[in-house]
DNA sequence: GTCTATAATATGATAGAC
DNA sequence: GTCTATCATATTATAGAC
């Protein structure tokens, strides 16, 4: 714990301890019931045990959906961050994209139910619980505006297009194919590309006249 | 009901009586609380009346939330429909798609309690709200693939882009603005013309090569 | 139209057995 | 580490008063 003042535990992969299962579980429950429907009993029942015997691992029902949703953005973070990394310091505007949105649909999607429960229910839990999310979620969104900034600053993105909002239009796109990514009917490389494409070169074209 | 198999009303104003106030005092607990804390308790003490008194104007705790999904569909369907009336029958890709992202943004963001609720708990309602529902969604979703299907067909869309793939990104895009959109920061025209510029520019233009 | 009263059931959390 | 039993409270829906 030397770089965040959080004491709690982000897990990294599918695993094999009762509490890694209740998480999966929750995270499971949370993304198709709902934050209140999700009741602690629903969550021991679908990992065969009772309700009490969840207070062994946690200390209460909003440790459980706070860990969850920190889950969900730490793994994209994770990933997109280590992706970035292996690029080379020179790579240009369309590299960048491409890596940095492949590298997050690939996390959102292999991690669904975490992302996917995030995603829905922030709006729905306790304040201070979404409180305590709020700079993990904040450090990513600032991750990708410190992302863009030099390549704006450099001339590979027009200067009108404002930054801020363009971080709003990716995460849309992008967080919304847990509504409808479906691994048997899409390929999960080939639509990364086609958001990239999309937004390269809506980025890095000069603004044409409309014609109304 | 000629038009339609349904028997739900989908309200169209701020208005008078009991059942709207209802309508509109549970899309904003759906929203904020979920669907499954949104209790009729909770939606007649926030309307100043006792939870028995509901049921004079609804059947049950799921038809008020079925018309809140659907109002929340209608609504923008119905705005995207009129502006689009208005413009002529040779407009191009730009004025087309720009006026069809605006008049989405401004009915989504003016009518945010039944579209922000609609967009979180979708995924949360029992399986016959949401079946009922998804003829609307399907419908208006068609819709906006039929409004650019003509424009590749006469070459104002790159052949290379996916229709359907560029809805969902669209839909991903605009739907998002719920969840960050703040009137007394932002000014709506102006993001939906960013969004727009974004947009057409990614559509219109040969795809470039990627440097990796 | 809105109320009160009620039925049958579910909730988060705790205490303590094993 | 998981269980059972329990507490105080909340839930949807109905019946019937006014």
């Amino acid at each position: 714990m030397m770089s965040t003042s959080s004491t709690k535990q982000v897990a990294e992969t599918s695993g094999a301890g009762s509490r890694q299962m209740i998480l999966e579980t929750a995270a499971r429950l949370f993304r198709h019931e709902g934050y209140s429907a999700t009741s602690l009993r629903a969550i021991a029942a679908a990992c065969d045990m009772k309700a009490g015997s969840l207070y062994y691992h946690f200390e209460s029902r909003d440790q459980i959906v706070s860990e969850v949703l920190d889950i969900g953005v730490q793994r994209v973070f994770d990933a997109v961050k280590a992706a970035l990394q292996a690029l080379t310091a020179d790579a240009a505007l369309a590299t960048i994209l491409h890596c940095a949105i492949e590298a997050h649909l690939r996390a959102l999607l292999h991690s669904h139910d975490f992302t996917s429960a995030n995603i829905r229910i922030l709006g729905q839990v306790p304040a201070h619980v979404r409180e305590s999310h709020r700079s993990l979620r904040r450090a990513y969104e600032n991750y990708w505006l410190e992302l863009l900034s030099p390549l704006q600053r450099s001339g590979q993105i027009r200067s009108g297009a404002d930054l801020q909002r363009t971080v709003y239009f990716l995460f849309g796109a992008m967080n919304w194919a847990t509504e409808w990514y479906d691994e048997r009917r899409f390929d999960l490389a080939q639509v990364a590309t086609e958001m990239a494409d999309l937004v390269v070169l809506g980025l890095q074209a000069p603004v044409a006249q409309r014609g109304d």
